[in-house]
RNA sequence: CGGGGUGUAGCGCAGUCUGGUAGCGCACUUGGUUCGGGACCAAGGAGUCGCAGGUUCAAAUCCUGUCACCCCGACCA
């Protein structure tokens, strides 16, 4: 329940249940266990580790590590870096400072890009009359099962309980999306051709209640951008869809530094009330997949169940044809399994809540006024560069702590250039400069101006270097699979010993032609848990389907999703 | 919702079988020693043992219920 200002509450219930806890089973021999990226000295860990381990890997920020134990990696990323933290309230997460500066600069320039392309930002209610949900079929049937629902307006002291009463006569549901209460005011403003196109973003958060929950990747609530556009025709309408999907396309490639593949969901993965999803798909450490952005061309559907009609240049009057297409804190999860390593995060520059991090080296008590300053006017100049458009971002650590503690802090939110400051590089008019990109005790000496004259190619070198390797990560691990005999080979798991142990990393993308029907692709999904991701928007050849032996048009792309 | 598991200090865990009213590591505070590095020594602060009932002289420990969280599924951005 959540109390407004006022006094009044809502009340919210949810139709799905709430999802089963489950702890991610600790290994009960395992030194340590894996709460020791907070940081343990090696000493400690050296005890621990005994004998037997004597010859293990070495040590890594974060424990597990992606090989051992990928899913409870991610959520240990997300804490060391500082990203967000699960909350009191069910399936919910709190976004801290630095999570959320990263949001930001995706909100910064996708809106940026949004206006670019001629749409303009607009808010809708959070609450959305039950009455609106019903009237696209196909999306009642989408959303029913993860609705949360608001039945009363006000709260009353009972036995020392407060207790939900006043019910309200129509019951609200919390956004899943807004395609019916837009779709509603859509009507209103469209009148005449003349009023069209209408092009509408919306930033937003948004209920879906899920039964398993996952920071950033699936929570309850979520923030997210919703555009919304009507059109007089269905080619327009087509065009829009296209046009955003590569907005999102040039999104993730140059600033998230994720390659995509851009493609069309089969029927099954399709919007609930969509003639047709595009996608953009992105592949994780483990292989999965990740949808990261989606763009609907929605028909007439929505514009007829909302009524948004229009009178074209001959009197004639006809339904507009819409789309709507988003993305979400998703990406910030996307841009974890992306770029992250056993040290813990590692941000795009370009996205980067801070570009660079001085950390002060005082130890001395009568350097220490010296060296901040220095390292002060160094801040300075450093903000007078510009990289992707913007200052670079500084931030000066001049927090009472150790230099080292600082340095690994850094290094597991992912911050990509570290500068350790002492009086021996005010000396030498010189920085110490430590990369992400690299490994953590990597730092060299660069003259202090070079390094002013070098930074935006640097931070270039680094958004480059990781998209790069995400590339190379990506197709190193897809294949093209012309048997279904090869195909179920590349996706079953090889055998573990636990059966409740965590699926090792296996299989990828795989590239196949197919002809199925929305059955066959079921069945797939129910034997392999693999579906068609998308079929490529990228020129194909035609072939024949190893599933039906049917010709087909083009290759299409499997794998296990989030 | 099916199968498996976990809730004890900010984080990670031990203690639960064999009830006797809490312990370890890291983090935190203070003092000292170190000083281009995820330090060392000492002292200290911090826990209604998820919650609610029950059994008992006595419950973290036994019983019942409940909630939350994680893993494998199902479903999903």
């Amino acid at each position: 329940m959540t109390r407004d200002p006022l006094g009044r509450a809502f009340c919210f219930s949810a139709t799905a249940l709430p999802p089963r806890a489950a702890a991610p089973a600790q290994r009960p021999g395992s030194p340590g266990g894996c709460g020791r990226c907070a940081a343990t000295t090696p000493a400690t860990l050296g005890d621990s580790v005994g004998p037997a381990m004597s010859n293990a890997k070495p040590q890594t920020a974060i424990t597990p590590t992606r090989e051992d134990n990928y899913a409870e990696w991610y959520q240990q990323v997300v804490r060391a870096a500082d990203l967000a933290e699960t909350s009191p309230v069910r399936g919910c997460m709190v976004i801290k400072p630095w999570g959320y500066a990263l949001w930001e600069n995706v909100q910064r320039v996708l809106d940026k890009m949004f206006k670019d392309t001629g749409h303009v930002n607009a808010y809708f209610p959070l609450f959305i009359p039950l009455s609106f949900l019903e009237k696209e079929a196909a999306h009642v049937e989408g959303f029913a099962k993860e609705c949360a629902v608001v039945t009363h307006h006000r709260l009353e002291a009972r036995d020392g309980k407060l207790v939900p009463t006043g019910e309200l006569e129509e019951p609200l549901v919390v956004r899943p999306t807004s395609e019916t209460i837009i779709g509603e005011m859509f009507a209103k403003w469209v009148q005449s051709y003349r009023d069209l196109p209408l092009l509408i973003n919306q930033w937003a958060n948004v209920v879906r209640w899920e039964m398993r929950t996952r920071l950033f990747l699936r929570t309850a609530e979520f923030l997210w951008q919703e555009g919304h556009t009507a059109h007089a025709s269905a080619e327009e309408a087509v065009e829009e869809t296209m046009k955003m999907l590569g907005v999102y396309a040039d999104f993730a490639e140059n600033w998230m530094a994720t390659p995509v593949i851009q493609g069309e969901k089969t029927e099954g993965e399709r919007f609930p009330g969509a003639v047709q999803t595009f996608c953009i798909e992105a592949m994780m450490q483990d292989r999965k997949a990740l949808q990261a952005g989606t763009s609907h061309f929605l028909g007439q559907n929505f514009a007829k169940a909302s009524g948004i009609k229009f009178l074209d240049e001959k009197g004639v009057l006809g339904h507009a044809w819409t789309t709507s297409w988003g993305v979400s804190t998703r990406l910030i999860g996307s841009m974890i399994m992306t770029h992250a390593d056993d040290d813990g995060m590692v941000c795009p520059p370009k996205l980067a809540p801070q570009h660079v991090i001085i950390i002060p080296v005082t130890h001395k008590p009568e350097e220490r006024q010296r060296v901040l300053d220095w390292c002060k006017t160094l801040a300075a100049d450093l903000r007078q560069v510009q990289y992707a458009g913007q200052p670079v971002r500084v931030e000066l650590d001049a927090r009472d702590l150790r230099g080292g503690d600082k340095v690994w802090q850094w290094i597991k939110r992912g911050a990509p250039l570290r500068l350790e400051i002492g009086p021996r590089d005010i000396d030498k008019d010189s920085v110490f400069v430590g990369r992400r990109d690299k490994g953590a005790k990597e730092k060299t000496s660069v003259g202090r101006a070079e390094f002013l004259a070098s930074l935006p190619a640097l931070l270039q070198e680094i958004q480059d270097g990781l998209y790069q390797r995400a590339l190379a990560h990506r197709t190193a691990n897809t294949r093209v699979i012309d048997t279904k005999e090869e195909f179920y080979a590349y996706f079953t798991a090889p055998a573990t010993k636990d059966p409740n142990a965590p699926t090792p990393i296996h299989g990828g993308f795989a590239m196949t032609h197919f002809s199925g029907s929305k059955e066959l692709e079921a069945k797939i999904k129910d034997d392999l848990s693999v579906t068609v991701r998308c079929i490529p928007l990228a020129e194909g050849e035609p072939g024949t389907c190893p599933f039906t032996g049917q010709p087909s048009a083009k290759r299409v792309v499997w794998a296990k999703s989030y």
